[in-house]
DNA sequence: GGTAAGAGGCTTTTT
DNA sequence: GCCTCTTACC
């Protein structure tokens, strides 16, 4: 009992405490949260006569759910195995395979990602003759998937008038629905979607449920669709024992359908909740969390709270500005070994951008300077080519009706089946209102199928026919592996390829190979492992100790380092350009809110130190964009920062010398104020934002200097007019002659 | 029916 | 810039 409740404010304790009914925690970032809910589960069981079984906790990620579980095994041994520790998709996935039979959901379900979705969405709408590049397959699929996440299906979908796009997204979805249904697969969207009308249509299910649940706690509440929320309020409708978690100031997710008004709704659902606020930081130092705090303040829909710390002290928030993102990667290496002499650990670093293609320039630095790293990438893994290849046999395996792995792997590796028996075979299949691998079955029915097709089509019939027998009789999981890599000729076909990247791909089947065997020996059925590699992530995906982590701002939640660095703290990049409203400069409020609270959360996963980068120009999409700072590094109040310029080596290499010739290099604000430094990267002057000279966005961009357009060619600058990327400059090509030009679409020589 | 080169789209963020 | 899909040709 003590020592469940040592190390506990008294705020903490009351929410640990806290017996039964609704509960709901608003903690703050950094504020123990983790902890708390862990402490409550122990001590329900252990003083509040809970069976383990009876607890279920969701969480968001992968990653969450794992930690979560770690934590409460840590107190209380082994029988922390029968608390149910899941994402909410897992959890809805679980309830299906159980119970789906009830809505006619097959036993031999498999689940299709994002990439499936697609795919099958892609190859609907060419069907029904849609115009692809009119009405775009990913428009249609957001619309549908957010549909699901309210818990809407094609028929309750809500499309206001003359919305052209929501019109056809929703005959797109019934037809999309039934293709599903008949492939015996679900979606993720699903996943939510069909286990709470399960629940709802299906009372002795729910009752079920209901009695083997009688704690249920949701982990980052803030990130909850309205369909996660109706399924844990469906799960805990007898008891009323839900405890939610969550933080306002941290809902980055409103893009797929979460729901931050969740945290109204549940004080509105639930009015005798018991509400605890946590709102003293454990993580950061005081100057971090003021910088934190400026940034989230201005966003006008939050509940106002502001977080407290006692500690003091620490580093000044440190902002660098570089040239272009090479040399913002240079900065941040060198930044890192300095972090390093001075005793930090690898392991305690971390870098955040706002999207993945950021990484790579990252990358190159950091292997450059032999900085180990660690890329935390949700599921590159099971999204390479090979690797969904081999998925598609298993899940055939599982369940030979799934018509889109059928057509995946029908001529992969090729086996003389091309494009026009596949259409015969797809129309045969729509003609009796069945599967492929029906018509398959009767070949008798293939009309205008010549003989050597037919051979060809028997030999792959026999090669599913042979995997799914396996998988109906005891044959262990890793032996239908490697049935599939190499019975279906996909290994010998790379073997012959003899391209270093067709070895790569051998790899990674090895490595596939080997998570099946650690899993059979775990006893694990084929089913199980297919449904981990659709909702887990990458199995490495974890903080290694001793590697410096990238990953996304998104992936950084939840986790915290003594030293992060945030990346690409430019206008269009952070906040990100789809803030803006479309084409123009306008912004998006809510998007521009999102945005901000996404700064938030990357701000206050720091303990120690942080480092805020921008660059002057960055490579987007094979063009050179000129960019200003973000105007979150405005926000922050600048006696909190440690401005920096800076003149580094790689910067006067590539700019033959005359940034760091002498003491008025070209391009600073403030000739002549190039003071000497130990640190090459820190040169402390005293800068300030709202001083700057009215060009220093594009500061490199002024009359004489030289510049090149991708398709006039170089050319000197005459007159420039305005700010940023979006001043005008008269520019004399030295080819195409005299030419207006948006600085945006120049780079600089 | 298969291949290679060219065109076009693409990039938020995740289960 | 990179990847996927289409097109033209074998």
């Amino acid at each position: 009992m003590t020592a469940l409740l040592e190390e506990l404010n008294s705020r903490q304790r009351e929410a640990v405490l806290h017996r039964a009914g609704p509960l709901l925690i608003l903690a703050g970032a950094g504020s123990g949260k983790t902890r708390v809910i862990t402490r409550r589960v122990v001590w329900l069981i252990r003083e509040g006569g809970v069976r383990p079984s009876e607890i279920l906790a969701v969480t968001f990620t992968n990653k969450a759910a794992g930690e979560m579980r770690e934590r409460i095994q840590e107190q209380l041994g082994s029988s922390s195995d029968a608390v149910w520790v899941s994402t909410f998709h897992s959890t809805g996935l679980s309830i299906l395979r159980e119970h789906g039979a009830a809505i006619g959901l097959p036993r031999s379900l498999v689940v299709y990602d994002d990439g499936d979705q697609l795919a099958l969405l892609t190859r609907l709408m060419k069907d029904q003759g849609v115009d692809t590049t009119l009405l775009p397959p990913r428009a249609v699929r957001s619309r549908i998937d957010f549909a699901k996440s309210c818990g809407l299906g094609p028929d309750e979908m809500e499309v206001a008038d003359h919305d052209l796009l929501g019109e056809r997204a929703r005959s797109v979805y019934r037809s999309y629905q039934a293709a599903l249904r008949a492939s015996g697969a679900v979606d993720f969207g699903d996943l939510l979607l069909e286990t709470v009308s399960l629940l709802r249509r299906n009372e002795e299910v729910l009752e079920l449920l209901e009695r083997r649940l009688r704690y249920v706690m949701v982990d980052e509440f803030q990130d909850t669709s309205p369909v996660q929320y109706a399924l844990v309020r469906l799960l805990t409708r007898k008891s009323g024992n839900l405890a939610v978690v969550g933080d306002d100031d941290q809902s980055i997710y409103g893009w797929r359908g979460a729901d931050v008004r969740n945290i109204l709704a549940f004080e509105r659902d639930y009015p005798n909740a018991k509400v605890v606020r946590l709102e003293q930081n454990y993580r950061s130092t005081r100057v971090i969390l003021d910088a934190a705090h400026a940034i989230i303040r201005r966003s006008p829909t939050r509940k106002e709270k502001r977080l407290f710390t006692d500690q003091s002290g620490g580093d000044l928030v440190r902002v660098l500005n570089a040239v272009d993102e090479r040399d913002e990667a240079q900065l941040v290496a060198r930044q890192i070994e300095a972090a390093l002499s001075e005793g930090y650990s690898r392991g305690e670093m971390a870098v955040f951008y706002r999207v993945n293609a950021m990484s790579r320039v990252l990358e190159d630095a950091l292997r450059e300077r032999r900085i180990p790293y660690h890329v935390v990438r949700g599921r590159s893994f099971y999204e390479r080519a090979e690797i969904k290849d081999i998925t598609a046999y298993l899940r055939l395996a599982v369940n030979p009706h799934s018509d889109s792995d059928i057509l995946r792997v029908i001529n992969t590796p090729r086996r003389g089946i091309g494009t026009r028996t596949v259409e015969r075979l797809r129309k045969a299949a729509a003609g009796s209102s069945g599967s492929i691998w029906s018509v398959l079955a009767s070949p008798g029915s293939l009309k205008e199928v010549g003989p050597a097709a037919v051979r060809r089509l028997a030999a792959f019939r026999e090669i599913i026919g042979k995997l799914h027998e396996m998988s109906t009789s005891s044959v262990s999981t890793k032996d239908i592996v490697r049935e599939a890599m190499i019975g279906s000729g996909y290994v010998s076909s790379l073997e012959a390829e003899e391209a270093p990247e067709a070895l790569e791909r051998l790899e990674n089947l090895h490595e596939l190979l080997s998570v099946a065997t650690e899993r059979s020996s775990n006893g694990e059925s084929l089913v199980q492992m297919l449904d981990d590699m659709a909702l887990a992530g990458d199995a490495d995906d974890d903080v290694e100790p001793e590697q410096v982590a990238l990953m996304t701002l998104h992936a950084a939640k939840g986790l915290e380092f003594d030293v992060v660095f945030v990346i690409g703290m430019e206008e269009r990049t952070f906040p990100h350009a789809r803030a803006f409203a479309a084409g123009g400069w306008s912004e998006d409020e809510e998007a521009l809110s999102e945005e901000r609270r996404l700064c938030y959360v990357g701000f206050t996963r720091a303990r120690r130190r942080l480092t805020l980068t921008s660059a002057d120009s960055r490579w987007i999409m094979g063009e050179r964009q000129v960019r200003s700072p973000s105007r979150f590094l405005e926000e922050i109040p600048s006696e909190l920062i440690e401005r920096s310029l800076r003149v580094s080596g790689s910067t006067a290499k590539r700019y033959g010398g005359r940034i760091s010739s002498g003491p008025s290099w070209e391009g600073s604000p403030f000739p002549g104020e190039v003071p000497s430094n130990s640190d090459p990267d820190l040169v402390v002057v005293d800068y300030d934002f709202d001083q700057r000279p009215p060009d220093e966005c594009g500061r490199r961009l002024r009359p004489g200097g030289r510049v090149r357009h991708r398709t006039f060619g170089d050319g000197k600058i005459h007159e420039v007019d305005g700010l940023g990327g979006n001043a005008r400059l008269v520019i004399c090509f030295d080819d195409a002659g005299i030419k207006k030009v948006l600085a945006r679409y120049l780079e600089i020589l």
